[in-house]
DNA sequence: TCTCTGCTTAGACAGACGTCAAGACAGACA
DNA sequence: TGTCTGTCTTGACGTCTGTCTAAGCAGAGA
């Protein structure tokens, strides 16, 4: 798992603009590698992935824990577990209000990896 | 990280159409998350989105495994199980040829991942 | 056939990850 | 204020990952 997440803010996640070229059109550099990959990390377990999109797809931009909880055969700290790492990886935001706790997802960093994985419409 | 990679070929990683809506769009089913992740997680070490990226931005869209080894600090065997990773996640293919191997990056899978991280223009 | 080069596989080890149980903390309501 | 509900944090345990060294395998050339 070569080391930890690297804390650099060299690249800024939130900007709505692509911070990178496509990945098939130049070589990705060290620095950026570093920034990006432990957000495809984050994505890189399903309960996690299908936990953003239930965050990213909920009406409002925003989903409760209460309701994400429910949605797995896991216990609540697990879940909660699995908030943390998409929060440190900078793919949602929290926000207590009253007794519940609210997720809503960063659309900026979802656009940066997006762009990042951008193929050419037809060269396969 | 939630058992180990499911053989599942429900979704075809090689189709040049995204299999499915962007996941802020519609709640990702268990079964997409399952086949997709382990694509993600592949992207999740810094050294395995660089090979990838040296990979699919190559002359001719291939790279030689004697090209990538040199650009790290690492050991051959290393590189060369960062590359297993990426061939059993589908992103790559290899090809023997004479003493080198060449591997190749299969754009169809990226799509998929890119289309699924797609976002909507303006909503940060 | 023999040897050399290049890549992969096998085995080992330290560190990180996923999961759970138990406890702590924050806010709501009587 | 006291209690209840809901969430987060901490600590522990087993498994997986990233890295290395050593060994094995596949072609090329003499």
């Amino acid at each position: 798992m070569s080391k930890q997440v690297v804390p650099l803010a060299v690249i800024d996640l939130n900007a709505d603009a692509p911070c990178c070229p496509p990945l098939a059109q130049r070589r990705v550099p060290a620095e950026t590698a570093a920034v990006l990959a432990p957000a495809f990390k984050a994505l890189g377990d399903p309960v996690r992935l299908q936990l953003m999109s239930m965050i990213a797809s909920a009406e409002g931009g925003e989903a409760c824990v209460c309701d994400l909880t429910p949605a797995f055969d896991l216990t609540g700290p697990t879940i909660s577990h699995h908030l943390k790492t998409l929060r440190q990886a900078g793919l949602v935001d929290a926000e207590r209000r009253g007794t519940w706790v609210y997720y809503r997802a960063r659309p900026g960093i979802l656009r940066q990896l997006a762009a990042l994985l951008t193929v050419a419409p037809a060269d396969s």
